[in-house]
DNA sequence: ATGGATGCAAATATTTTGCATTTTG
DNA sequence: CAAAATGCAAAATATTTGCATCCAT
């Protein structure tokens, strides 16, 4: 493997592909596969919804995606941002704030290296009420 | 409401559910619906899966059960510990470490209590390999 | 040309719901 | 007796797979 070789990934540069990318990169953001179908056909990009799905698995195995998962179970896909955060989410109306956490990334690592676990990773979703919500 | 209410849930005593409630006590880990519909089979109790799932469903609801999801999206449910700790899952074999996390807790509240979000819960779980899966 | 990629349809898997019947209080 | 719970079958949802065809290399 040669020094320099920028593709992350073996997959070839198809057209949907590209666009799958390109969707993530401009939404930044977690989103369900189905969303980002939908995504795409508003900008006009013709892309099956299996194809979608297969795209987005690659891509989250290449470590390329952070993948979390909505209470009902839908997975959530977005671009790996270098800035790691996390969620606050209202119950009620699904507002999100996003919070940064680096008390909780440090807290991860060191739980996670105590017990002899590597390559780590974690998720840390926190639900309320928003103010809004609240004073109805 | 009288003061010494202790019927948390204003459910009926049948059999069924005080079965699914029995086998949680004893497991007092985090099983999924199907696994605990099995092990009820294996007990000789008959109950519907429909029925494990909606009892399941209330008594999560009721805040008696901690719900958890893997990876692969099934929901695991385990009866409520007092001790409130989160989960470090090996990717591999799923073998599973609960972890105390107190800088965690107060982290979680100081977030959601500074964007004026009440009623607080959170979730957090730490993905890696675990030492025996990684020596392979 | 050749093997990976696509996309439709069908299969899986999990969880939920309609509804007639049974059971609890 | 009335309301809630059960359980079967069917529906709903999310995701994966078979396979014939297509296209990037």
């Amino acid at each position: 493997m040669s020094p320099y070789d920028d593709s992350a990934t073996r997959q070839r540069n198809t057209r949907q592909r590209h666009a799958v990318a390109a969707l993530l990169a401009d939404v930044n953001d977690f989103r369900t596969a189905q969303e980002l179908h939908g995504l795409l056909r508003d900008r006009g990009e013709r892309v099956g919804l299996t194809t979608v799905y297969r795209a987005l698995q690659t891509m989250a195995d290449a470590g390329e995606l952070d993948v979390m998962r909505l209470p009902s179970g839908e997975q959530l896909f977005r671009r790996c941002s270098s800035t790691h955060h996390h969620h606050l989410v209202c119950r009620s109306c699904a507002r999100t704030v996003e919070v940064a956490g680096p008390t909780v990334e440090s807290w991860a690592d060191r739980i996670a290296g105590e017990h002899g676990f590597v390559d780590i990773s974690h998720t840390v979703e926190i639900f309320g009420t928003c103010p809004t919500c609240a004073s109805v």
